[in-house]
DNA sequence: AGCCCCAGATTGTGATCACAAAAAATCCAT
DNA sequence: ATGGATTTTTTGTGATCACAATCTGGGGCT
């Protein structure tokens, strides 16, 4: 009797894909802080008219990811020595939670796997290559809290990466690297042995490590 | 001759106007969760075009105050009870930390203020008044974290607030106020004390207690 | 009565246009 | 050539329209 079947299914919406291609590009830190964006360009890049990408312009700026001067243009934001501690603060507080909820529901795929995204990050800053170190250092971060069961936090903690995006990149070269693998290490041992505290103590300063020295 | 004058002060956008206007309904629980939100419904309650008021929509569900089915259709959330508990967490994670940060910047004049709106508050209870009660609560709290100096985190409460919104308004009869107004006092004779754990305690108490109990 | 199906109304989405403000390029006088 | 005024271009904003998907009632069939 073919009921009337139901082919289309509802694609994305456009403005929804173009949020998400930018919100990426900007977490990912493939975007120079200051750097100018308009609302034509985002159009014809993506190839669509200037209704969608204002949308995801405006939900980008919503999450602070962008930056909008009076006048209404808008670019990626010059983070200021206070604002990059205040986020880092935020970061401190927050996730070294996230790490602890996840703790008793981490099994052992999930360990090996945070290994080999460590092992990936190391790569990454051998190639010296940025953005590869940030993606997947995000990466090693999101996959142990998506274990939280807590998506409001791990959505919370998402949206200051995505505001330190452009700014990690660009001080790149003064982020502090060579600890990162090792405050990974530690983060990891203390989840086979089920060590709470040291869980937490370890991706604290993970967090602050990293983002110290960034401002001067 | 004559300059051109520069009379027109280029006005806030109008899709600035919408957003904020539906935010503060949102926040302050003028909203009932699952509530139905066209478009075009809040183009004509402002006297706008769809376009403003899409942009207000894309911003609040930016941050989470408004949810939209996989349809499109947006309506204020209905938050399950772990999400209600996981909003709370953030706050009470938050918070104190904004407080004792607030802390040596308070002087007397901010602690007489924090005491007016507490007496505001009661008078709120006592006249069961749940936008007037969240909205002197919310007052409270704000009051006391700008002096944080601590915009980005004064922010991301903000957005948990707004979160709440609905549901603490629905929910109203079920928020244990009564001691809202004790642990307030609380901490603002901590903050008179210079006592700072006894700040973010009592704090933390008036967050982790207040939204008790929210879902059953 | 219960159920299904179809027509009409509602709604989100994307494109296009007109307009004003701002930025950039150009020109002119010195 | 240089600095300031002016013209040109760029850009954000808001309105309107067409279209498809969805939702809503009503009517007819079993």
């Amino acid at each position: 009797m073919s009921k009337p079947d139901r082919p289309a299914e509802t694609s994305t919406p456009t403005h929804e894909r173009v949020f998400r291609a930018l919100r990426s590009e900007i977490m990912h830190g493939e975007i120079t802080p200051g750097q100018a964006i308009t609302i034509r360009g985002i159009a014809d890049t993506y190839g669509v008219s200037m209704t969608p990408a204002r949308e995801a312009v405006r939900r980008l700026t919503a999450e602070g990811a962008l930056s909008l001067s009076k006048t209404g243009r808008v670019s990626a934001p010059q983070l200021s020595t206070e604002r990059i501690e205040e986020l880092a603060s935020i970061r401190a507080l927050l996730e070294p939670e996230l790490a602890a909820r996840a703790q008793p529901r981490a099994h052992l795929a999930l360990i090996e796997r945070l290994q080999n995204i460590n092992t990936t990050i190391e790569q990454m800053i051998v190639k010296k290559d940025a953005v590869g170190y940030i993606r997947s250092n995000l990466e090693f971060h999101r996959t142990l809290y998506l274990r939280a069961q807590a998506p409001a936090m791990l959505a919370m903690v998402e949206t200051v990466w995505l505001q330190l995006g452009p700014t990690m990149s660009a001080l790149y070269a003064r982020l502090q690297r060579p600890n990162a693998a090792g405050n990974h290490r530690t983060a990891i041992a203390a989840l086979r042995a089920g060590d709470e505290p040291g869980l937490k103590l370890a991706i604290r300063a993970d967090v602050t490590q990293g983002l110290r020295m960034l401002g001067s």
